[in-house]
DNA sequence: TATGAAAGTTTTAAATA
DNA sequence: TATTTAAAACTTTCATA
């Protein structure tokens, strides 16, 4: 933790989230410094945690993934016993692929990917079948227009 | 396009997903084959688009990103115009994470972060001065408890 | 599919500003 | 203290069997 980043450091990030496969040379030049300066900087912000989980986009259409909803979920149940088991399900399921818990009205959002409408459909009811919930309201996606981890530095 | 995806070939979509920072080698050993074969599989759904950006995971809270927002949107305007302008603007602000077309009641559903509350209005005003919409709701995350790109393979 | 050799990259260490 | 240079270890890429 704590590792005060400087702009050097930021312009680092930036190349690697826009593109993790270039070489340090590339980035490097990028940033405008030489590799083994970069390569420290890299390997601090590694072990410090703030570079993480180095990841490809796969093309979900291409892989038959064709629908993702987004799950809005009431509960009326607030105690810790049914919360661990809530979490639980979600981190377990790989079909989840965003799970926030959120304040005001709705509890809960997920984003859940699978095959089809058929394959939510077993997702749904395996969940209620787990955990208690009071209302759930599902958004089908139509369209990704953008979809992106890359934060706005 | 079109490429028939047998075992071995999502074994390696797996393993990519899960750390692209592996060797061939690696993979190869995790997938039992080895260099060559691997070096090829990938190599056709790279041109495929099958695999797509290489990126890694940033850690949004240890950069200042403490604030998520899902953002629900309803519009009185269907025409291609709006939609044209609408697009455009969700694709260039970086704030926005992820942005879907929804069926049903709810027209789009955006993920923003942004560094605080405050940020997030600054967002809001400029959105909603680019493009004229019917009724907003924004979700407030308290808590991330999962995100991730990987598909259930 | 496997082998292996050439080209390129990462990583470490020593030298320099 | 941070950067450049240099060299060893490892990886990717690709020709050939």
């Amino acid at each position: 933790m704590s590792v005060r980043l400087d702009d050097t450091d930021r312009k680092i990030l930036g190349a690697l989230q826009e593109d993790a496969g270039r070489s340090l040379d590339e980035i490097a030049r990028a940033v405008g410094s030489s590799k083994t300066p970069v390569w420290n900087r890299i390997r601090k912000m590694r072990e410090a945690g703030i570079i993480g989980q180095q990841t490809v986009k796969l093309d979900a259409e291409a892989l038959g993934f064709d629908a993702c909803f987004f799950v809005l979920i009431r509960t009326s149940e607030h105690d810790g016993e049914w919360q661990k088991k809530f979490l639980k399900a979600v981190k377990e399921r790989p079909e989840v692929q965003e799970a926030h818990r959120l304040a005001g009205d709705i509890d809960y959002i997920l984003k859940v990917r699978v095959r089809n409408a058929r394959a939510y459909d077993v997702f749904y009811q395996a969940l209620i079948s787990e955990v208690k919930v009071h209302n759930v309201t599902a958004l089908l996606s139509m369209e990704e227009i953008k979809s992106t981890m890359a934060l706005p530095l």
